[in-house]
DNA sequence: TCGGTTGCTGAGATCGGTTGCAATAACACT
DNA sequence: AGTGTTATTGCAACCGATCTCAGCAACCGA
């Protein structure tokens, strides 16, 4: 594979470099049949542009870095994979960065992108660590956060409004015969997390039942702890809100280890609407997030950043998703 | 943030470009003194040098794409976690590419990642098309598969001996009781899918025992229709080996919602070892893939072969999990 | 026929580094 | 002191594009 320049394709087509250059970026300037033909040229020597000396001179490029904690996690993978779409839609190119919590790879990521000169990059929940170190590199108004943030100001962000999708899991219950609906909460250090919470217990008093929140623990663990402690009470809940489906498998798998089966003895919602609820036994009722619709949006809101400077905070609606796993309380 | 060029540095120094620069790149070349005083300077303005201009000059990056098709896929996503702290720990950094099958995709990371001047890649099982197109690029030399390939030689590969984690399962079902074993075939296209399935009908030949493959299906609702199989015969398998994780997880949930359970009426077993199978209801029985031995293995040999252009292929054993869908076969 | 536009293309500097080559300094040896 | 090495550093071309500016031809109206 011959070393393809500019300058090689210029050659060929009998033009100077910065023809074939205006041939590709600005068409517009070059006159018809010399564009045709540039391209023709370039087309048969399968000629393409270096994204790295274009990036180097332009100081900007098409590198969309996507950082998440933990790609293991399917929400996050779920993301991934519609982000990586709508970057491609959009001429874009994702790139996925997963920090596994570290902080010095969140900072390691964002001199990167810096240096990679992305026009912009979008960061997923999102601990402290991860928006104090955009602040650190200057990217406040080059990041968009799939996520509510603390100074909610400076920063571009998409959410789905957690109140509501605690209320929506909270009125299907209801809906079903349910009175005494316990809680679980997700990962820590994210708001989303905190604001379910929140969520759960406000409503919860307002409806005028008491709150049981079996385990407010951060981790994956949360779930396992949950179920036990669901295990040892006298009067437990008949119905389970987890705080997100990965959670809500972990309650699940720990409650059948200990033959309490689901929905019959007890009926369980988690909060994501992951694909892969679909296949879990049984399959997952669940509050679905618009992940999709996060990715395209997270995007244009960073392109029209980019463009008129506003800073949006965009909030989207979940939606009951209703699976097998809840059921009327059992009498 | 004002922009950080090598000459900045340079001159706030008091030295050429080229000694920064070699103060960065070959340390031995500079003074002692020198290469400490520039490295404080540089320090001290927070400068980083520029990966692209590097890149661009050298016609080496340390960019290291990952080519999957479909990282919702929690094989793979296990896979690029591991993968990214492998290339990490060797001063890569991993450029994950999501192909959703899209040939067309998978043709552009390709040329991309010519562009980027990437050492090498990375392509996870890994469809024909895949493999074509590598061979399409010329990066036959460049890039380690992690699958069994077709003309095996030119591409160094890392793979897990599909025969011998049939053999695993079928012994460890053999052990409970089990004789009559079905199976469930995974997703089409990559060859571990084929060998496994080979290698379950050899084996069950060989066993004595009558193969029963419930769905040779490609896609993933193979668990979904191979349930539906197992309920229509009138003498069903007391076991089911599952081509892979995912497939297991959609065959016991079907399963489920017909009432049958798992592994009170039959016993699943899946291929894969994925974190997500200890959190399944029931606890996923499974073969164990060392996801994060081959992530290393594959930088490994990428590496050697940039050196002294071995081909090696790397065989790795699978090892068995034992958690909660399997039990001795119903009386 | 001449000055003024307009449209297109070529020259050459530049982005941020790297590197072969030359220049200088320092040191060893006869 | 004279000469040969060796260690450092500066110079300048180069990687593959982009972009401003200038040159040039065609075109317009008077």
């Amino acid at each position: 594979m011959p070393d393809l320049s500019i300058d090689v394709v210029a050659k060929a087509a009998g033009v100077h470099r910065s023809t074939v250059s205006r041939a590709f970026s600005r068409p517009e300037a070059v006159k018809r049949e010399t564009r045709e033909h540039i391209l023709k040229v370039a087309e048969g020597l399968g000629y393409t542009m270096s994204p790295l000396a274009q990036a180097l001179r332009t100081k900007t490029s098409t590198f969309i870095p996507l950082i998440v904690p933990d790609i293991t996690n399917p929400f996050f993978a779920e993301l991934a994979k519609t982000m990586t779409q709508a970057a491609d839609d959009r001429g874009y190119q994702l790139l996925l960065c997963v920090t596994n919590g570290d902080p010095a790879k969140t900072d390691g990521y964002f001199t990167a992108m810096q240096a990679m000169y992305a026009p912009f990059g979008i960061v997923a929940p999102s601990t402290k660590v991860d928006t104090e170190a955009m602040k650190r590199f200057d990217f406040g108004h080059k990041v968009v956060v799939i996520d509510r943030v603390e100074g909610d100001d400076a920063v571009p962000t998409v959410t789905v409004d957690s109140r509501r999708g605690i209320m929506i899991a909270l009125e299907h219950l209801h809906s079903l015969g349910h009175t005494s609906i316990g809680y679980v909460s997700g990962i820590a250090g994210t708001h989303t997390a905190q604001d379910r919470m929140d969520a759960y217990l406000e409503l919860s008093a307002e409806s005028g039942s008491a709150p049981v929140v079996l385990d407010s623990g951060s981790d994956l663990d949360a779930g396992t702890r949950g179920a036990e402690h669901y295990l040892e009470m006298d009067n437990p809940p008949t119905a389970i809100i987890a705080a997100n489906d990965m959670v809500a498998f972990a309650v699940i798998s720990a409650l059948g280890q200990r033959g309490v089966r689901v929905p019959e003895d007890v009926s369980v919602i988690g909060f994501d609407g992951l694909a892969l609820g679909a296949r879990f036994n049984p399959p997952l009722t669940t509050v679905r997030q618009p992940i999709a619709d996060m990715g395209h949006i997270a995007i244009e809101l960073a392109e029209k950043q980019n463009i008129d400077g506003s800073v949006d905070h965009i909030v989207l609606e979940p939606q009951l998703l209703v699976r097998g796993s809840t059921s009327g309380p059992r009498k």
